[in-house]
DNA sequence: CGTGGCATGTAAACGGTTACATGATTTA
DNA sequence: TAAATCATGTAACCGTTTACATGCCACG
């Protein structure tokens, strides 16, 4: 009777909107909260089965999608309990991993130009990240401008826009001194790409 | 001869220090990068063993330790090409999971001082991430002044302080938005909390 | 009628954490 | 010598991804 977070996404996901199949709900993750959140098809099936056998929700096809044979579900009253149990819990730091920031670190072992890449690589990303928030964002007030839920939707928006403004912000300065590292390097200055690093031990 | 990223952040770990036990490397990550990476000994002490049946490591004790019953372990050359190669590849975006994000877009759902508490867990966590980053930061800058790493590590450590600094100014205007949110709530308005929630679908 | 994409599902493998077991070393 | 903590290791479990299998439906 213990729920991975995949069963909350889910539960969450139907208290915005009844009469999701797995297909619909994989879809509005990623289109609502691809840029913090993720499920695999491999999750969300069998969790509903599971959701589904424990009562917090309920199979309840909508008669636009009964003939197109996909299953959507609705909450439930006790499911409607569960999720606002578990929103009210402490909410868990995930394990940090970002391997852009570990390659970073051992920069130094490697060629001189790879930190420099991956660098350009990271805000070409955050370029794109940023834009697709801000699209959403245009969207979003644009199209729900009174739905209750917005003020927490632009909340989440708000966050992911600004964490990525400050990492382009970031990447701009150490974009410029790791061209001057180069610089350095390129001149008489021992590459670090070359012979044994030394040992600190 | 396949390997998971924590082969990669061994080889790193001994990339820049030589003679590290698998109990040494597991308090060199949490302490150089645990704000971007975590390794469980589940992972560390395996690993170890199968990168020095590679022989991209070779079990080295150092004189100081030999007393201590602790097998530390040094990079090879190979260790060293294979960590080189890994380095140059492109970085993978980790899978996005935020579980504060996910609790505070569902925060309608919850009863009103829900997502306000969890805002102000969240800075009460950021404050102490960068307090602690910032500790670092002058250590570092201190102890070793011209370690050839610092330029990288010091990259690191700046996107780290500037995601978290961008965090904390988020917070501070979410608390505002989200205390006057309750006031209104609080007067007429329906609280979230009460009844089922409408249905667009 | 056939093909491409929509939709559902499952099995296996993987990466990782947790809990546990154990012994050695230090310190009081 | 007792307690704390240092240090290594393993087995079980968990959550998740991946690859695969399958059938339906719409459209040409």
């Amino acid at each position: 009777m213990s729920h991975n977070r995949t069963a909350y996404v889910i539960l969450g996901g139907l208290s915005i909107q009844s009469n999701l199949s797995g297909y619909e709900l994989h879809k509005a993750i990623e289109e609502n909260f691809g840029s913090f959140w993720g499920e695999s098809y491999g999750q969300i099936y069998p969790t509903l089965k599971r959701l589904a056998a424990e009562g917090l929700i309920v199979p309840s096809n909508s008669i636009s999608a009964s003939r197109k044979r996909r299953q959507q579900y609705s909450l439930t009253d006790a499911g409607r309990a569960c999720l606002r149990e578990w929103l009210a819990l402490p909410f868990q730091n995930d394990p940090p991993r970002n391997e852009f920031l570990l390659k970073l670190f051992f920069g130094r072992e490697a060629a001189p130009g790879v930190a420099l890449t991956h660098v350009r690589e990271l805000q070409e990303r955050n370029r794109r990240m940023l834009a697709g928030l801000e699209g959403i964002d245009k969207m979003a007030r644009a199209n729900q401008p009174r739905d209750p839920n917005m003020p927490y939707w632009m909340l989440t928006l708000g966050l992911g826009i600004a964490l990525t403004r400050a990492a382009l912000d970031w990447g701009e300065s150490a974009l410029a001194q790791l061209s001057s590292l180069q610089q350095v390097a390129a001149h008489g200055a021992q590459p670090a790409g070359e012979g044994p690093a030394e040992d600190k031990g």
